[in-house]
Parts: C-alpha cells; sequence; structure tokens
RNA sequence: GUCCCCAUCGUCCAGAGGCCUAGGAUCCAGCCCUUUCAAGGCUGAGACACGGGUUCGAAUCCCGUUGGGGACGCCA
C-alpha cells in the first residue's frame, strides 16, 4: 500500500504553529516512506477570499520548506482539492447515505433540537437526538414540510455496541455508539459538513494515514461510520498530542497572546521580535504578530529549518539525547511510534536554544544573505549590493559572531552602515561614558593614535591601545568605553578593535570629532 | 454535566520490572574567561502527583483518588 497523508488547513489567514506542528509529521511519514503529502483546503464554511486566506499558509510551508505533492498550486490527480469544489461529490454521497438508511432528513428546527440538547444537559446525560422530527419516508418528509419545516440532513448512528479502532499512537480505541450524536452532514441550505467531506475525501484521495490532533479523535466513530457506510477501507489513525500553551496545558491559541505575555520566557521573545520590527518602522499587529503563528519567525528572521527541529521535538523524540536533525535526518528516522501520548507546551525559550545553533552553525555567506534584506528594508543598502557592501556586511557579521541570533539582530548594528555625522548616540552610555570626568580628553589625546597606527586593523589598534594606556597610566577600562560610544553609539557592542578596523580610519576620526563636538557643545547636545 | 484522553525536573524529552543513589536538553544560580554585550568552560539547584495492590524487586504492570486536558455545533 503506498502512503498518502494529508494536511487539511481551512484558509484562516494565517498558520498556528500546532498546525504546523501536525503538517510536519505527516510531510515526514510521508517522506520517510516514499509517499505523498497532499494539501487539501478545508473550505466548506467561507466562501469568499479563500485564495487570500490561504496565501499566508502556502507561504508559511513554502518558508519551512514543507512542500506538498498535490494541492492547491501544483494540483494533482484528484484535482480539485477545495472541498468548496467538491459539492457535487458531497451531495451524490450524502444520497447514497439516505438511500442506504444510514442517514435521515430531519426537520427539528434549531430550537427544538436546542430545547433537547438543553433537557438532556439539566437530567446530566449525554445530548441523543430524540429523532422526533427524522422523516424516513417521503410520506412523513411531505408532512413535515406541510409544516413549513426545512430539512438537514442527519447520519443515523448505531445505539448499540461500539466503535473500536487501533489509533498508531494511542493504541486500541473504543467509543460507546449509542453516545454518539446524530450527527449533521448536511445543512438546510445544502451545504455539507466538514466529517462527510472528510470522510469522503480520505477516501477519494487515497488517504492511507489520517495523522491529526488529538481534538479530532472523539470524531472519529462518526467518520469510520460514514466510511464503513460506504464499504471504504479504513485509512489509519494517529492522534497526535495538542500542544499546549507556554507555562500551561490548555491547547495553544492564538487568541490568547496577552495572556502568554504574562509569561517572561513568552515575553522575551515576543519582545525580542518586537524591538526588531520597531527598529525597522514596523507596526506590530497581533493577528500576525504573534509567536504563536509561523509569520512571526519569518518576519524576524528565524532559520525554518530551527522551528521545524524544535517542533519535531514537541512530542517526538528520537532517543535520550539527539536533539539536532537535518532534514535527511528527520526523515530517515522519525515513526509514529516514538510520538508521545501527552500535550507538550510549546517554550519559545527552548525554541530559540535551536534557533541558536543554527544560526551559529550557518556559514558567513549564507549569514550575509540571512540578514541583508533587513540593512534593505532599513534603507541603508541597495536590492544589489556591491562587493564592499557585502564584504561590510560579511565583515559585522562575523564580528558580530553569536550575537546574531536571528537574522533581524542585524539591525542592532545599523551604525556600521549608517553615516558618520548620521548615526544615533545612545544617550544614556554617552553621558555615563563619554560625560565621565576625562573621558573626553583621553579620546582627543588618543586621536592621534588613530590617525597615524599602521595598518588600520585589530590586532595593530589592540597593540597601540595598550602602548596609550601605559603611556597614560591609566586602566584601559578608561578609555575604551567612551572610544566604544563615540564611534557605534553604544555601549554594548562586539569587539571594538573588530568595530574600528571594520568603520576604517576615517570613519573613526570622524566619528570621534562628532562626539567631542557634542561634549564641547555641552550636556543635552547631540 | 456526559464521554474520552493524559500524568517523570519550571519546560521539552529518555526510561517499555532490576542497567535509576532517574539520563539529556532548555531555563535558572554561582564561579572562570573578559573592554561592554554575547558566547564558551566548570559547578550547582531542580522530577517519578497521591494511595492501594501485583512482584523477590515498580518511574515502569493493575485498581482507585487527585489534578490537568480534549470532545460534546446546521465550526473546521
Amino acid at each position: 500500500m503506498s502512503v498518502r497523508t494529508r494536511f487539511a488547513p481551512s484558509p484562516t489567514g494565517y498558520l498556528h504553529i500546532g498546525g504546523v506542528r501536525t503538517a510536519l509529521f505527516n510531510w515526514l511519514f510521508a517522506r520517510r516512506h516514499g509517499g505523498r503529502f497532499i494539501l487539501r483546503i478545508d473550505d466548506t464554511d467561507r466562501e469568499r477570499n479563500v485564495e487570500a486566506a490561504l496565501r499566508p499558509i502556502l507561504d508559511g510551508f513554502r518558508w519551512l520548506g514543507i512542500d506538498w505533492d498535490e494541492g492547491p498550486e501544483v494540483g494533482g490527480p484528484y484535482a480539485p482539492y477545495y472541498q468548496s469544489q467538491r459539492t457535487e461529490r458531497y451531495r451524490a454521497a450524502v444520497r447514497e447515505l439516505l438511500d442506504r438508511g444510514l442517514a435521515y432528513r430531519d426537520y427539528a428546527t434549531t430550537d427544538e433540537t436546542t430545547a433537547e440538547r438543553e433537557a438532556a444537559q439539566r437530567e446530566k446525560r449525554r445530548f441523543i437526538y430524540s429523532r422526533r422530527w427524522m422523516a424516513e419516508t417521503d410520506a412523513d418528509a411531505a408532512r413535515f414540510e406541510g409544516e413549513g419545516r426545512t430539512a438537514v440532513v442527519r447520519l443515523k448512528m448505531p445505539r448499540e455496541s461500539a466503535c473500536r479502532f487501533e489509533d498508531a499512537v494511542r493504541g486500541p480505541v473504543a467509543f460507546d455508539w449509542a453516545l454518539e450524536q446524530d450527527h449533521v452532514i448536511q445543512r438546510a441550505d445544502g451545504s455539507h459538513l466538514y466529517h462527510l467531506a472528510s470522510a469522503v475525501d480520505d477516501h477519494d484521495f487515497a488517504i492511507s494515514h489520517v495523522i491529526r490532533a488529538e481534538e479530532h479523535l472523539s470524531n472519529t466513530p462518526r467518520q469510520i461510520f460514514i466510511a464503513d457506510g460506504f464499504g471504504y477501507e479504513l485509512p489509519r489513525y494517529a492522534h497526535l498530542p495538542y500542544v499546549a500553551a507556554p507555562g500551561g496545558s490548555e491547547k495553544l491559541s492564538k487568541r490568547k497572546l496577552g495572556k502568554y505575555l504574562t509569561q517572561v520566557d513568552f515575553k522575551k521573545v515576543f519582545d525580542h521580535g518586537a524591538e526588531i520590527m520597531a527598529s525597522l518602522g514596523r507596526e506590530v499587529v497581533p493577528e500576525t504578530f504573534n509567536p504563536v503563528l509561523v509569520e512571526f519567525y519569518r518576519e524576524v528572521g528565524y532559520r525554518p529549518d530551527a522551528l521545524v527541529n524544535y517542533l519535531l521535538l514537541l512530542g517526538w523524540s528520537l532517543d535520550d539525547r539527539t536533539e539536532d536533525f537535518t532534514r535527511d535526518e528527520m526523515v530517515e528516522h522519525f515513526s509514529l511510534q516514538r510520538v508521545n501520548r501527552s500535550a507538550a507546551s510549546f517554550d519559545p525559550q527552548k525554541m530559540m536554544a535551536f534557533e541558536e545553533r543554527r544560526m551559529n552553525a550557518l556559514p558567513v555567506d549564507r549569514k550575509v544573505e540571512a540578514v541583508s534584506p533587513y540593512l534593505v528594508r532599513l534603507g541603508l543598502l541597495g536590492a544589489e549590493p556591491t562587493a564592499a557592501e557585502r564584504a561590510r556586511i560579511e565583515a559585522v557579521a562575523v564580528a558580530a559572531g553569536d550575537r546574531i541570533k536571528v537574522a533581524g539582530d542585524i539591525v542592532r548594528y545599523a551604525e556600521f552602515f549608517q553615516d558618520d555625522a548620521g548615526f544615533p548616540y545612545d544617550e544614556k552610555a554617552f553621558r555615563k561614558r563619554i560625560g565621565a570626568p576625562d573621558a573626553a580628553d583621553r579620546l582627543r589625546r588618543f586621536r592621534p593614535v588613530l590617525e597615524t597606527v599602521e595598518p588600520f586593523d585589530a590586532a595593530t589598534l589592540d597593540a597601540a591601545l595598550q602602548r596609550f594606556v601605559e603611556a597614560e597610566g591609566i586602566r584601559i577600562g578608561q578609555i575604551i568605553h567612551a572610544l566604544r560610544v563615540a564611534v557605534t553609539g553604544k555601549g554594548v557592542g562586539f569587539g571594538l578593535f573588530e568595530a574600528l578596523e571594520i568603520l576604517g580610519r576615517a570613519a573613526c576620526l570622524a566619528r570621534i570629532d562628532r562626539a567631542l563636538a557634542a561634549v564641547d557643545a555641552g550636556p543635552g547636545a547631540d
């Protein structure tokens, strides 16, 4: 049997981390077994803007390197893959279920079913529809219609025995049929519901393994009922534990951003991203800028492989120590047997740890490539950087080293790409370091050294400063901080001598002069 | 409320009866390194929810309790 898995997003306009994890496991399983991964669009419930609402989802998957063999934009032998385009098929399926006596027309009004549901609630029993307005014959139907009622179609679920199946993750599962609802599969307006569509599509698309989130576990009996009704061979089911909220155990939800932000770890990651966005002058809207959504990581410049690697380990493991996987290794080792049964809470800090490792391991040229778009967005770099510009980006990237954790962190080193007269000073650092007693004078005395030192490279500069410090009889800390603030505008940064070398002699001198002029102009100036 | 599921360090995982005085990662703390910030090195703190069984022996099996969660739609 050939392996075919699917992920079925509904076009909501965003790609949720939990969804990605589910999709990833489907993708890995298909790749592991030389099968196909299918993207099916569950858009039975919405009409318009499907394309627009799908865009971020498809883009997100592409960014993550999760490609699909069949589905939107790539087509496939079972097209169309949009449920909204398959209504004829569903209509026929409903007709057949009706003919086989596995479904019935139901003429209850919404108020009537609601009343029954509430009564059941009061009596502390599970709500099972009474079938009072069930029409199994045309005569019944005509009578109800005479009363001005309209019909929905419900599944006529068994009222005895149990639905048993073997779940690849959870083992043997059993549900009492008598506790199953007569689910509606066709609305009064003739449109179809998810369970019908899903069961039919899984068969039509020849899905071999339905790997989905745990919240669908209790939906499984009704889908099995439908599939069995048609005599379809059942797919193998695998219900994944859901991804839980940071520091909590309820399902991760995009809407609870505010709550998650009260969690320090989560907030740290969010703030880090928000800071980068602020530097870029981009407004941060929770609709998309939210660590629960893939969009966040893409915007801020995480490595897609880091996200994928982290998500892989959320509910799955190979052994007691392997954590870093290449894509090929993931595919090679993935198995449903090693999927966990309990919910795993999303930990953005650990996610960041994977990101740091990936970013560190990235070859310089790839790092330059990753980082450049942010400089372009800052307006500090043209779309086609010159060789000199590339060289400078590379020098900064190398000097910054692991301080660049996400690609967007390059904005912290904007001063290397800004004009000598225009880059900003951190006021607090300026006051503390250059405003310190004698700091400006020392800078002034050190300036000639910078003018003459040859060559103008980090090692030589280092030695020259050492000599200066000895001659002055001061500690290195008494000049180095002032120098850093003068040339970079900041109190923190990577190695000072590297910074000087990258800027070059002319820029260093110009920047020191500017800082000294600011001091002379008095407090508050520049 | 009903049904179902889950239960090892704060978090993610390892553990499928003796290898466990419970291992790794992350986070946290301290120290070292150091011109700042990172990183790195070293050290440390930190868990088998509880109660009964079964067994020579239980984190591992069974039952119960407690706790957490999911599903109960003319949503997907």
